[in-house]
DNA sequence: AGTAGCACCTGATTGC
DNA sequence: TGCAATCAGGTGCTAC
């Protein structure tokens, strides 16, 4: 990091539009701006600037990516779906830095960091955390060292809602989407309909320990790329989808048991399952 | 406070 | 062949 950024071209309003003062005012505050350091919390990342406290912070939706490119004009030119180019100067010289979002779901904006501090149950205490505000209210990452496991337990038990939905629930514990929130229910034995209020401490416990694993597994190979969408800053896509047990298997056999999945909308959202190894109760 | 449902958007795929 | 409907993804926001 380090690198000053010398030039921001929007090229979709819409991708500022959590940018309180719109596209100029979004590259008129980063313009000049040294960024500095990266952080993340869950999906949601960001890039502190200079030393102040404001940061450039993004989501990428379901389609975001960012790419970079060595050089300003020998870079490429801008990909269809590019909507926001940076310009920027780093120790290594001349940069390009692309942010690419065919569905534009994803966003961008410069915002003030807030000071939060949350109570981890289960023995950390409270760890505080500057983060920006639009991220305050998102709870700590699933792999967060600050998230114990019986944090997590204790903000999963809260409510009246079925098990998956709370999974996908980024203000408990953040991180898990769709995907990954399939993989760990099947992997943990839970049916995806099972209210929060009737899973045991223990069962939940067991549901937190397969979630990191899920999670771990997926980051050791890249993440999990169906195509050209999900790709790291060089393009390159991640090899998880060749270890999912149940995303997207509807119909195939189960794994573990050989009974057919189980494909069903849950919450609005697609839900893959074994019905004979993920018993409701 | 917790929850439900819609809006946002594009491109691939499926159906007629 | 053409066109319409459907689907996928994660959030912000409003309404109950």
């Amino acid at each position: 990091m380090g690198a000053r950024v010398t030039d921001v071209e929007v090229r979709r309003d819409s991708a500022v539009r959590l940018h309180p003062g719109g596209a100029d005012e979004f590259a008129a505050h980063l313009t000049g701006a040294t960024l500095t350091e990266v952080a993340r919390r869950g999906k949601f990342l960001w890039v502190t600037l200079d030393d102040t406290p404001w940061a450039l912070s993004a989501h990428l939706g379901m389609s975001g990516q960012f790419r970079v490119h060595s050089g300003h004009g020998d870079a490429p030119a801008p990909h269809a779906h590019c909507r926001v180019r940076m310009r920027l100067h780093g120790r290594q010289g001349a940069l390009t830095l692309d942010f690419l979002d065919q569905r534009t779901f994803g966003y961008l904006h410069v915002e003030p960091l807030v000071d939060t501090a949350d109570a981890a149950p289960g023995g950390a205490g409270t760890v505080l955390a500057a983060v920006p505000r639009s991220v305050a209210h998102i709870g700590r990452d699933a792999l967060d060292p600050a998230m114990t496991p019986a944090g997590a337990v204790a903000a999963w038990r809260r409510g009246s809602r079925g098990i998956k939905q709370v999974l996908l629930d980024q203000t408990r514990v953040s991180g898990v989407g769709n995907i990954y929130a399939d993989e760990a229910l099947w992997r943990a034995r839970i049916h995806p309909e099972q209210r929060v209020s009737a899973l045991s401490v223990r069962r939940a416990g067991e549901l937190f320990e397969a979630t990191r694993l899920v999670m771990e597994a997926a980051l050791a190979q890249g993440g999990t790329s169906f195509d050209s969408l999900y790709v790291n800053v060089n393009g390159e896509s991640g090899y998880f989808s060749r270890s999912l047990e149940a995303y997207g298997r509807g119909g195939e056999p189960c794994a573990r048991c050989g009974s057919a999945l189980v494909r069903r909308v849950i919450g609005g959202r697609s839900s893959h399952f074994c019905p004979r190894c993920q018993r409701l109760r």
